[in-house]
DNA sequence: AGATTTATTTTGACTAATCAAAATCACGAT
DNA sequence: ATCGTGATTTTGATTAGTCAAAATAAATCT
């Protein structure tokens, strides 16, 4: 069985690279799991031994079939963890990513199938966030952002790409969650100012960087 | 935060002191926990520097009450969850207890609360072993069992104390769970042997052994 | 008491995962 | 073609947890 350091480190390589076939540059996975460069380096030597990535030295490394596999059953884990917390412990939304972060590696695949059954197989987490299919089927659709999309059109939010308490709790608080439709009444790239407003709300300004991290698609 | 290794390590010696005083043998907890005497030495060691047990060199180890206050919180988590995988997901009996293994280091105190919640506060897991209370409060009676009790009388089963899938195979089969009432018909302590008959079934021979893992109450 | 058995502790070594800091490489700019 | 910069890799150490096997202490049995 793989360790949970093992889990963490293809976990964040497949949401690196976007569920996609690019190589992750050492760089970023060190960032993304709070490690200096060194230490992904020699983890990444061993993942190569044990067939579950393929290091490009100097350039980056790539997760195999074997070590996406691995990968997509952790983060079906954590997503379907979140939906669970929220839906039936009623959690905080802002809360559950640190607590799915344990429970993730901690959680067989039995109880897994069991939780899923329990939920209805939801699509998404209380995030927004696919969860992957029991096959290893992760629907990565590419969605426009508050940054991106287009001008005074209703948008429903789909998710939320930023995980961090802070960040959630921004979103809660200014009513930004997935389900809900909003609208860009302007856009500014000189001054990296974006307005959106709920369908009753008053506008709310937020920078390029946070708008950005607020997928969304056009209203059915 | 107390590493999944010490938290074993204090659980396991809050079970074998029967949640008392008494020093335990170094040989017992190395047994308990699947890993080498000089290990054990090793471990307790480091466990007496933080505070969490007292050691007795050549003689034992015994929990601080700070070490207590810890294994309970453990021991609270495990049942919880064996709770939660026998009621909420319809898990197997038996195989429950590697699981909670798993999850009672992964959980939070947050999430326990609500679980409790959710189960309506029980008082014992589903193998009928008592729950600690959040306060730490661990109902430590006393029970006869199928090896000692009185003979030719209802009795109620409050406790399967052997968790060995095994055994809880076995105990399931022969419909010995906990609530169910039995009776024992004859005990031979020279041939070792225990017969024992549900209210309307067949007798069932069962070794002393075995017959000493089932807890008892007389029927009120 | 003296000898033997049994439990415990010590010692030396190993693995997984990590860091700090020095060495190396690759790439764009001169 | 060389230089400098930034990313990556190496090297040497450290910590937690473990084992095997030798050393020691305690208990038991003549």
């Amino acid at each position: 069985m793989a360790t949970s350091t093992v889990e963490n480190y293809l976990k964040h390589m497949l949401l690196l690279s976007e569920g996609g076939e690019e190589l992750v540059p050492m760089g970023a996975l060190a960032e993304a799991l709070a490690v200096v460069p060194g230490t992904v380096t020699t983890m990444v030597k061993a993942l190569a031994d044990s067939g579950h990535v393929e290091h490009r030295p100097r350039q980056g490394v790539r997760l195999t079939a074997e070590g996406r596999r691995v990968a997509l059953n952790v983060l079906r884990k954590h997503r379907l963890v979140e939906c669970f917390l929220v839906n039936v412990l009623k959690m905080d939304w802002a809360a559950v990513d640190t607590e799915a972060e344990q429970l993730e590696h901690a959680i067989s695949d039995e109880v897994l199938d069991r939780l899923d059954a329990l939920l209805g197989h939801p699509e998404t987490d209380p995030h927004g966030d696919p969860i992957p299919s029991r096959q290893g089927k992760l629907d990565s659709q590419v969605y426009a952002t508050l940054a991106t999309c287009v001008v005074e059109k209703a948008l429903r939010i789909v998710r939320i790409t930023d995980q961090s308490a802070e960040f959630l709790q921004f979103a809660v608080q200014n009513g930004l969650l997935p389900g809900e439709t909003v609208r860009v009444t302007e856009r500014n790239l000189a001054s990296g100012l974006v307005t959106a407003k709920k369908n009753a709300g008053r506008p709310l300004a937020l920078g390029l960087a946070a708008a950005g991290k607020i997928l969304v698609q056009p209203t059915r």
